[in-house]
DNA sequence: TTGTAAGCGTTATCAT
DNA sequence: ATGATAACGCTTACAA
């Protein structure tokens, strides 16, 4: 397992009879650049023999850019986030980019950005991080793209989480349910407050309003749906229907109804938001809100990718549309006793 | 939205009146260089004062390394190699490696390995690519570590895939099942592979064979496992109890027993492997073998950059234990009609 | 103790 | 059409 030296450009010139410049010329620069026939073909076909790979450190360096792009999310345990990933990294692939990734569970996102930005990176795509990552110190002169927090400082992609919020609030209403509950983190992030908001707005349009016994603060993670459902469904009178933030909750709820004999959604309604690949999977399925993480992650590089390469962006993008999915959870509310 | 030009050690030499040389023997290198202590506190006061933060790039062209790591993996949607990612990234992070996380899924390994090799990347943690991955061509002079992919030419962690397939099947057979059937891909990695030879092994060793429509090959997802599962109740004799390679395709499995009907687990016993969480939020929850994904990208992580530090590694690593999580998808088989 | 200078592998601007 | 040559920002002998 020697080190082996890679092949450099100066390698493929010494080899080809030409000076490492011209070697540069043909291989990377100018596809027009003025170069004999001869010599071109010479060069790469040297090139090839050789296997010769340019250096993009070396490339970064003079170029001062370094092809790659920083990746910040909160949490890859959710899929939702790992969707993110996964629709930036395939599109930063294919046009020519790595992508750093970095999770802000343990370590914060400051120090995320810092390490990036010793590395040169490009650009930073962050997903879901609040406004306390906003400060100018840690994302001054960096290239940055949000997704699901609006920024005046910032180009960005989001869902319609407010539409996210009216639609999971209107399909209860529909329903008939006035005695509706929610279950959702106390956070800075933009598009769970929406998410939030778009809700209550839709209820109380509605004439209902949610007692504050009923507006539970939760982690936004299985384990926290299901504490929040448990104290809903245990302590004062009962919701006849429940929003969750997102659909993590929301099947912890499901999880807590079914412990305590409650039954979904006979006795109690619930409606989640995200639409993960899970919601089609528990029993009974998931009425959900549907986001699409993929295309979130896949336009904020696009996005990223493009501005980086000069090109202005076409103004403020609107926000992906989201879709009401219903499926099992949801029912018209029980006959009062 | 300038493009500040960064500082460099040119700049801190420049203010604090040293030369640039001075600057980096102060703050990179060695902590005990020769520099009085007069300079030593200057350079490092105008360092801090200006902001500055060393190019990693340039350093990587310098020490021919890029202190990055290379992660691939196949699938994201797959909450397990979610986790496995989660841990590595936090490990790396820990150790100042930055983390370029690559998907196999729209773009082969080789594409993506060629382009993690032109990074100048320091080692490539791989997990469960096969062997097609490990031709000569695109491993060739990379410092790799395989997860869940035995190998007599790199050094890698697994889990006791064996023993993940034995502990599933000595359940049922305990259970006293004798009807088994098996969902799980055609495929070369080696995880897969053995966790479907502990179980056949374990099987045979009780007398009991898996009849050829009963192991069926199905993708190693919650549709595959729906798919499988739909086309084993639906045609010919039913088994009493079904094992599937993973979680996601043991869910796939539930929903469609659910779908045709049959009880899960009255009628049939489900047992999964991997025990990702969402294995406690379905109902009934799922009868699983858990492996410790996190854990995996953790060490794999570790290992590698105790290797780039030049440390020898100890030998080989044992496979990291795995445990039987008996839940509610499997009991006693149905009495025969 | 500190500065000078030679790379690291490229790109890009010159002369030639 | 091609070859020197100067960056890019840093590390590391080697001189002073």
């Amino acid at each position: 397992m020697e080190p082996v030296r890679p092949v450099t450009a100066h390698d493929v010139a010494h080899r080809a009879g030409v000076s490492q410049a011209t070697v540069s010329l043909v291989l990377s620069h100018h596809p027009r650049a003025r170069v004999s026939q001869a010599t071109r073909d010479r060069v790469i076909r040297v090139a090839e023999e050789l296997g010769y790979r340019p250096n993009v450190v070396a490339q970064s360096l003079v170029a001062r850019r370094s092809f790659a792009l920083g990746l910040i999310v909160p949490d890859l345990a959710n899929p939702f986030f790992a969707g993110v990933v996964s629709g930036a990294e395939r599109v930063a692939a294919e046009e020519g980019y790595a992508v750093l990734l970095c999770e802000a569970k343990e370590l914060p996102v400051e120090r995320h950005l810092e390490a990036l930005r010793s590395r040169q990176i490009d650009g930073v795509i962050l997903d879901a991080l609040g406004a306390r990552a906003l400060d100018e110190a840690s994302l001054g002169g960096l290239n940055v793209v949000l997704i699901d927090e609006p920024s005046a400082r910032f180009p960005g992609i989001a869902s319609d989480a407010l539409g996210a919020g009216r639609l999971a609030a209107g399909h209860l209403l529909e329903l008939g349910h006035r005695r509706v509950a929610y279950l959702g983190p106390a956070t800075d992030v933009h598009a769970v407050r929406m998410r939030e908001r778009g809700a209550m707005q839709t209820l109380a349009a509605a004439g209902v309003s949610v007692a504050s016994e009923w507006l539970r603060r939760v982690a936004p993670t299985a384990a926290g749906g299901q504490e929040g459902m448990r104290t809903l469904l245990t302590r004062g009178p009962r919701p006849t229907a429940v929003i969750c933030v997102n659909d993590l909750v929301a099947i912890g709820a499901m999880k807590a109804a079914s412990r305590l004999g409650v039954r979904v959604p006979d006795d109690c309604s619930i409606v989640g938001c995200d639409d993960l690949e899970l919601a089609r999977l528990v029993t009974p399925e998931l009425t959900t809100v549907a986001v699409p993480a993929r295309e979130l992650g896949a336009r904020a590089a696009r996005l990223l990718v493009r501005r980086l390469a000069g090109k202005e962006l076409p103004g403020a993008t609107r926000p992906l549309p989201v879709r009401l999915v219903v499926r099992g959870t949801t029912a018209i509310p029980p006959v009062t006793t």
